[in-house]
This record gives structure tokens, sequence and C-alpha cells, in this order.
DNA sequence: CTTGACTCTATACCTAAGTACAGGGTTTAC
DNA sequence: GTAAACCCTGTACTTAGGTATAGAGTCAAG
């Protein structure tokens, strides 16, 4: 029984009812099919894909980017070579990121252990 | 001359004049002082902290966040186990942030890589 | 067979983070 | 000494990303 409702996705994925719907809006999510009512049917895939979203969210890529890496997804028709330019740039970006995030890491760590001598934060070099 | 008008301080840090005057509303900066006629004068240091504060917008701080991050900041009567406490949630946070980012940046290389076998990307382990 | 919990669409509302005037003073360059 | 190019405050508008509400249909339990 791998078939949710949208309350149940949107529970499980940590979600809003609501939001469920403006994801499908904004067309980053899409319900498996529809039941003679009307009613969504999603399946513990859709629930995968809302953990994702939100945890690249809080990375600080926006919806618009974050629909730009759920599309990398492979398909039978999609070569190496075109898989491989797409990724590229969101390659670099992810890398920039946690460049950044490691140099305000390190600082963090320098002003919990030794402060002495230690600058303002936005000072970490990055 | 480390003297800096609004304009020139907002061009440094690449960003608005208007969001100057938004961050200083905000808390996140304040100008050294004000000339006769009541114009703000910065200093290097705030090209540097708009550089931070963009950084870490782009790692998914909020300007809250931001605000306590820059807050951390060491002054003389600031003790030890005072800044200890107050970055070791920061830590994780972005010792979070990093295990997910280099989650994402394994799946991309793997996809830009090898494609035979590989998921979609939000089955990325993080 | 109806009541309560659920779903639908559509529209309105909200917060964060800016961005853009409007109306007025100031400084600099000719 | 007067334009052009700044700066000021205050208010209004915008966009992204939701969240809530209204009005109506559907389903499951007693």
């Amino acid at each position: 029984m791998d078939s949710l409702t949208i309350s149940q996705v949107a529970t499980r994925g940590g979600i809003n009812l609501q939001t469920v719907r403006y994801y499908e809006h904004q067309g980053l999510l899409a319900p498996t099919s529809r039941t003679e009512a009307g009613y969504r049917i999603f399946s513990a895939e859709s629930v995968r894909r809302i953990r994702f979203i939100k945890r690249a969210q809080e990375l600080g890529f926006s919806l618009k980017e974050i629909k730009g890496l759920l599309s990398l997804r492979i398909d039978a028709h999609t070569t190496q070579a075109d898989i491989r330019q797409r990724t590229q740039g969101k390659i670099a970006d992810v890398e920039q990121k946690i460049l950044h995030l490691q140099a305000i890491h390190a600082t963090l760590l320098r002003m919990a252990e030794d402060c002495s001598g230690c600058g303002p934060l936005k000072d970490c070099r990055s």
C-alpha cells in the first residue's frame, strides 16, 4: 500500500497541506494520479522528494534552483555528456557553498575553543 | 581615508543603496557616525560585514540568524564559557549543513561521472 | 442517512527581504 | 549661483514562499 493522501504526504514530509498543493503548482511535486472524485494520490516517493526540497532550502537553494536540481534526474534518453554539462555548474555552486560553510565553521570552532586573538566572524576567509 | 559614503559602501559590498539602510534598520549594520548634515559615514569594516551577510544568506541563514552569528563577536566582557555556549548550537547547525551539501555534492559527482545505476538526486543520503 | 473528517478549487492574506518613489535638504562642478 | 549628483526620511510596492479561509463536494461510521 504505497498510496498516500495529501494530508498523509504532508505530515510525513513535515510540511503543511497547503504547501503540498503549492509545490505541485510550482512544478516541484506531482501526485501519481487522482481518484474518481479528484482526490490526489501520492506515493512514498513524494515524501522523499519533499524532504529533499526542505533540506535544499535550508542550504540556501530557491525553489527554482531546487526544481533545476530535481530535473537532473536521469532517464533513458539523457546522454552522459548532457548530464555532465547540466551538473557541472551546480557542482561548482555546491563546492562554493561548502567552502564558505567550512570557513564559518572553522571560525566558530576557533571562537569556541580558543578566544585569545580571534577576530569577528565576518572576517573568516572564504 | 577609511571613510565611505552610503553609495560607496553599497557598491563595494555589492548591494543596493536602499538595502544598506534596510540592514541598518534591521540592526545588522551601523554607520560609524554621521556628518554635520546627517549623512552616514561607513568604514571598510562595513563592506566586509555586508559581504559576510551576503555569503551567509546564500548558505540559507536568515537575516535574524546572521544577526545572531555577528553578535558572537568577542568583546572584553565575554567569558570563554559564554562564547562556547553560544557557539555550540551554531556549530552543530553548520556541520549539518556541510553534511547535507556533501551528500548532494557526492550525488552530483556520481551523476556527472558515471551515470549507470545512479538514482535521483533526492535519494542522496544526508 | 446524516454528521464529522476529509478533499477540492479559488482567492485572500502573511512574513521576509528587499526595492522604488516622493518630497526635501546638501555638495560639487561649472 | 545654479544644475547635477548626492544624501535624508518616510511610505509604498514587489517577489518568494508560504498559510488561511470560503464555499462546495466526498467518504466512513454510527
